[in-house]
DNA sequence: GCCAACGTTGGC
DNA sequence: GCCAACGTTGGC
């Protein structure tokens, strides 16, 4: 799950605990949230658009998908006049702070395996939120040390 | 329903 | 800061 440092970091987490993941306008990637996820499963924070762009930390998901409240409020960039409370278009779940990697796991060091071409990373190249197959989750723990 | 125009993401 | 990739919008 991708975020921008300057937005919301690992640090925040941290520090927040738990927090809603809000903002997500893409559908593919609400699927994701909506369908895939479940309660407890595991999910890794990636810092982009920073130097270098890395897996900095683990997660946890902790609710089940509901509305994203900020669809709703016509102050908020999020705000989407299509949705209505009867039929929201956005769904999120909240995750909270597992661990922040003493050694975050770069792109790069990704890229130079091909163990990872595959990875949904890089083939959906924009998509802010894609799936991790158990086996490449595992290595990249071991690679970030833990 | 097609597709050009446009906007955003995010690596580089 | 550039620009490729790609999702969305809206005219027709």
């Amino acid at each position: 799950m991708k975020s921008e440092p300057d937005a919301y970091s690992i640090d925040d987490l941290k520090q927040d605990g738990q927090v809603r993941w809000s903002g997500v306008r893409n559908y593919e990637a609400r699927n994701i949230m909506r369908d895939k996820m479940n309660v407890g499963d595991r999910a890794l924070f990636y810092h982009s658009n920073v130097k270098p762009p890395s897996i900095v930390g683990e997660m946890e998901v902790c609710t089940e998908p509901y509305p994203d409240p900020l669809q709703f409020d016509p102050d908020s960039k999020y705000f989407d006049e299509k949705s209505s409370e009867s039929d929201p278009r956005w769904q999120l779940i909240d995750v909270k702070f597992i661990q922040k990697f003493e050694k975050p796991v770069t792109r790069d060091a990704l890229k130079e395996d091909s163990f990872f071409d595959e990875m949904q990373l890089f083939k959906r190249n924009r998509l802010s939120i894609t799936s991790v197959t158990k086996e490449e989750y595992e290595k990249i723990l071991k690679m970030a040390g833990v």
